[in-house]
DNA sequence: CTTATACATATCATCCTACAACTGCGTCGG
DNA sequence: CCGACGCAGTTGTAGGATGATATGTATAAG
């Protein structure tokens, strides 16, 4: 029996389809942990694909943790539990909403992560987090060069708290927005508001420099839902609006 | 009969090592981004293995979001910023300090989630989490059974938010420390505890229940920080333990 | 009958060759 | 000058062959 992969517009490859596909079933629980999957002639002869496509989807499936091989047995469906790894895809992100919730994550993150940095901060850190502000405000205009600068600014802060996990989710979540910028700036003339953008930083940045906690969280809350706004994100109504530090 | 060699510490697969490879030359910046690398057939006849292997190692390492491939034209590194998938490897949390920082995280997710929770939470969400608490309770010892009630329950606000990111990451920040707990069982008596932790998760439960966010915040850093201790991990001084509630 | 050895089988791991699809660039003809 | 075309290089896919490893099964020794 042959199955047809899904082949929506853009031509994604073989393998991350069929990855994509083993990802679903293992997610949904139609295969649960312990199952031995099919073997990978089998596999390649129901998807209609060579066993070169199907080793490599195993092997993404295996990288992410999900699935365990072993040489003349078979493959088998680990459970959650047993993953080393976690993994998310930015694709994920087009589905209707999840902005929203990328937003509130981010909101939690850096709120917090600004307070850190607030108190940990060394000079360095904040000679970095500086370079960004300068480089930011330089520009005329919202765009490219801006933005970059705008996104190191707050890498420079994660950085600051010393917590490489802090780090590498707030890097990847402002990736994540960064292209969503990009299309909303298809739509919404942005340009005027730089002065209120920069003028939100400013006062983060300034926070960190006296030190203090409570004003950077509040700060960077502030700028946060601004920034939503900005783009186009409406976050739910929440605490993510109660600026008011603790 | 002539007995079969033990293929004791077995060797990593090939393409795990070339991707392991190409990763540090990247990570270490001997390949900047937006270099190309070299072709298949190079990198093949370099590490003395087929195409093939080379085809699998670039597939992992392009899940991981590192490098992208364009057909026709060659394989091109990544700058970290422009990653579209991020990915945690389990191993590195054996690295010293590691466990702390990973708690911070989980101190600033879970904290935030609590107090989400206690805003949004239905019914039905609030039976699960009942649910995971009364198994968790029901046990003796604190041990696997109760151990996943644990998880359980903190899944299940997490999943009480409405939020799928932020699910995901409490998802995946627990399971790492359910490791940990395992380790350090097995150097620390840990089932007189039970009782300690029974009743910080009621007190989060009647936080949720009285739909009251700022309690439920307090009471869940109070958890983390006590749960943090328990297994042996102490969180560096830092608001993370002013459960004062904003 | 029990046990151990040898064999057969199934499966993953790796290698190999060939071709298709795509890109970039130079060439050639207008 | 310039556009159409073809060529070489590279990744993507196909399919077979062989090696490595685990598992089950039949066979022979005790």
């Amino acid at each position: 029996m042959k199955q047809r992969l899904a082949a929506i517009g853009t031509v994604e490859a073989l393998p991350h389809r069929v990855a994509a596909f083993l990802s679903r079933e293992i997610e949904s629980g139609e295969l649960n942990p312990g199952t031995r999957l099919p073997t990978e002639q089998q596999l390649s002869e129901k998807f209609g694909v060579s066993r070169n496509v199907v080793r490599e989807a195993i092997a993404q499936l295996r990288a992410d943790g999900m699935i365990e091989a072993r040489q003349g047995v078979g493959a088998f469906v680990l459970a959650p539990e047993q993953r080393a790894s976690i993994r998310i895809d930015g694709e994920a992100l087009k589905a209707t909403g999840n902005m929203e919730r990328l937003f509130e994550l981010r909101c939690i993150l850096e709120a917090e992560s600004a307070a850190l940095a607030a108190e940990r901060r060394r000079q360095e850190h904040l000679d970095a987090i500086k370079a960004a502000l300068d480089r930011m405000s330089g520009e005329e205009r919202w765009e490219e060069g801006s933005i970059d600068a705008d996104l190191l600014f707050h890498r420079e802060i994660a950085r600051a708290t010393g917590n490489n996990y802090i780090h590498t989710f707030i890097s990847f979540v402002c990736e994540q927005i960064r292209r969503s910028i990009h299309y909303a700036r298809l739509t919404n003339p942005l340009h005027d508001l730089v002065e209120v953008n920069v003028g939100e930083h400013v006062r983060i940045y300034e926070a960190l420099v006296a030190g203090d906690p409570t004003a950077a969280e509040a700060a960077m809350r502030a700028h946060i839902v601004g920034a939503a706004d900005r783009v186009g994100v409406k976050l739910p109504a929440s605490r993510a609006a109660h600026s008011t530090g603790r």
